[in-house]
DNA sequence: TTCGATGCGTGCGCCACCATACAGACGGCC
DNA sequence: GGCCGTCTGTATGGTGGCGCACGCATCGAA
C-alpha cells in the first residue's frame, strides 16, 4: 500500500521555468543544507534570503501574544520560502522553521528582487504560488477552528508526506502538538487511533505512513480541498494569461 | 469617551495615489451601493468586479466541508475587494458578504487588470495592501485557535468600528456568531459581559461602542498586533522602494 | 390590540480539549 | 549492566464551547 515517492532533484517552481529563465535564476543561487529545527525567519524581521527547497520542508509559524504559536503553512519543493517579497515588503509575516532536513537553493533578497524584476515568467509562477498559499492559509484557518484533532493530524501527515518524499519521517508527538496548536496528549490519542486503524505506525518519533488512502478518508476533506485549489487555477480560464504585471 | 470618526468620502487606497494615476483609475470606476447581506463573491468562482469601498464594509468568509464558515478578513475603505486578482488568478478564494451597507467604487475585472498593468503606483499600493491582508489572515488564524470568545468579539468589534466610521452599527448576535464561528449563546454571554463592563451597549441588534480603550484592553492583543503590521511596513527600510515589478 | 417574527437570555447535558502529574518503555551511553 | 534522557501512555479534575430546547421581550404589521 505505501507508495514511495521519488526523491526530488529539483524545486518545482524552478523546474517549471523556461530554460533560459531557469539558467539565469540558477546562476544566482547557491545550494545549501536545511538543518532540522533551524530557524530561517523570524516574524517581523527582515528576510535575508529566499529559499527554493529541493528536499526537506519548512513550517510557517505565526506567533501571537501569550507565547502561543500556530503553524499556518508548509513549504516544500513545490514552493518557495520568502514569497511575500514579491509584494515589495522585506518583513517576514511568519517564523520559518526547518521541519524536515534536506537542501535548498538559496538566493539573497537583493539578487532575488533584481532577478524577479527582469523575469516575467518567474513573476507569473510566483504569483500563482502566492495565490495558492493564501488560499491554503484560509483553509487552514477554518480547519483549525472546526475540525477534530485526529482529522487535522491526518491532514497534516498527508501534507507532510507530500513534501517529505518518503513514507517515513521523524516527528515526536510534542513537536506535532506544537504544530497543530494542541497538547501532546491530544496527539497521543489521535496518533494512537490512527495506528490502531493501521493507517500509520510510529515508534519514538519514527512515523511511517501505511495507508495514504485511509488517511485521506479520516482527514477532514480540507486536504482534498487544498488539492483542488491547484486544479482549479490550472484551468485556462481561471488563470489569466495576459501579463498583469510589468509596465508594458 | 466614544469618538465619532468622520464619515469617509473616499477610499484610502485610491486617495493615496498621485493625482494623475487616481484620475485615470476613477475614469474606469462607477459608484455603486453596497447592500447589507449582499453576496459579492463566491469562493471558487470568478471575480466579475473589484470594489473600493468608500463607506460600508465586506466580510471575507471561507466556507469549508461540513457547511461551516469562518470569517477570515474584513475589507473597508482602507482596502479593496478582489485583491487576489493582482496575482493573475481570476478565482475568489473567499465568499464576500456585505456586512455594513454603504457604497463603493466598482470596476470590471478586465478594466482593472488593464489599468493595473499601466499603473506602477497602483501596483505598489496594492502589493502593500495584499501583504497586510496576508499578515492579518495569519493573525486571525492563530487568534481564532487560541483566544476566548469574549476577547475575539472585542477585537472584531474594534475592527468593525474602524471600518464603520460610526459608533453604532447593526448586528444581531446570530450574525456575529456566524462571523466568529461560534454559537449564538457564546455571543450572548460575551456581549453581556462587555455590556456589564460598560464597554458597549446593545439592543435588538443596535450595537454602540461606549469605550474603545476599554475594548482594546479586553481584546486579545491581536488587535494591537494588526495595527503594528501597518506601522511596521511603513518604516522606510521595511518597504522596498525600488520597483520589484515591471520589466524595468 | 392581537399576533407573528425577530432578537435575546437561560438551563441542561455533553464532549473535546486543557493543565498537570506520574509512570512505564525504550534507546544511547558510559 | 546500569544509568539517564527521551518518548509515550494514562489518569484526574476542570472548563470553554456545543447542541438543543424553552421562555421572554420587543417590534412592526394587520
Amino acid at each position: 500500500m505505501p507508495s514511495t515517492p521519488a526523491i526530488p532533484t529539483t524545486n518545482r517552481l524552478v523546474a517549471a521555468l523556461p530554460h533560459k529563465e531557469r539558467e539565469k535564476l540558477l546562476a544566482n543561487c547557491e545550494q545549501i543544507e536545511l538543518i532540522f529545527t533551524e530557524v530561517l525567519y523570524r516574524a517581523g524581521e527582515k528576510i535575508p534570503h529566499v529559499y527554493f527547497p529541493i528536499e526537506g520542508f519548512i513550517s510557517l509559524i505565526r506567533p501571537i501574544e501569550g507565547g502561543e504559536n500556530l503553524e499556518v503553512g508548509l513549504t516544500g519543493n513545490e514552493g518557495m520560502l520568502g514569497i511575500t517579497l514579491i509584494l515589495g515588503v522585506n518583513v517576514s509575516p511568519f517564523d520559518a522553521l526547518v521541519q524536515g532536513a534536506g537542501f535548498a537553493l538559496r538566493m539573497t533578497t537583493s539578487s532575488f528582487l533584481h532577478e524577479l524584476a527582469q523575469n516575467i515568467e518567474l513573476q507569473r509562477e510566483l504569483h500563482r504560488y502566492l495565490y495558492i498559499s493564501i488560499s491554503q492559509l484560509a483553509q487552514t484557518a477554518a480547519c483549525t477552528r472546526f475540525h477534530m484533532v485526529e482529522a487535522r493530524l491526518a491532514r497534516w501527515l498527508l501534507m507532510t508526506h507530500d513534501r517529505a518524499h518518503s513514507d517515513t519521517f521523524h516527528f515526536t508527538q510534542i513537536f506535532m502538538a506544537y504544530m497543530l496548536g494542541v497538547r501532546r496528549v491530544g496527539i497521543t490519542k489521535a496518533a494512537n487511533s490512527l495506528q490502531q486503524q493501521k493507517l500509520i505506525s510510529y515508534h519514538r518519533g519514527e512515523i511511517t505512513i501505511l495507508n495514504r488512502t485511509g488517511l485521506e478518508a479520516v482527514s477532514c476533506g480540507c486536504y482534498q480541498a487544498d488539492q483542488e485549489i491547484y486544479k482549479r487555477i490550472n484551468i485556462s480560464e481561471g488563470h489569466l494569461h495576459h501579463a498583469v504585471q510589468g509596465g508594458v
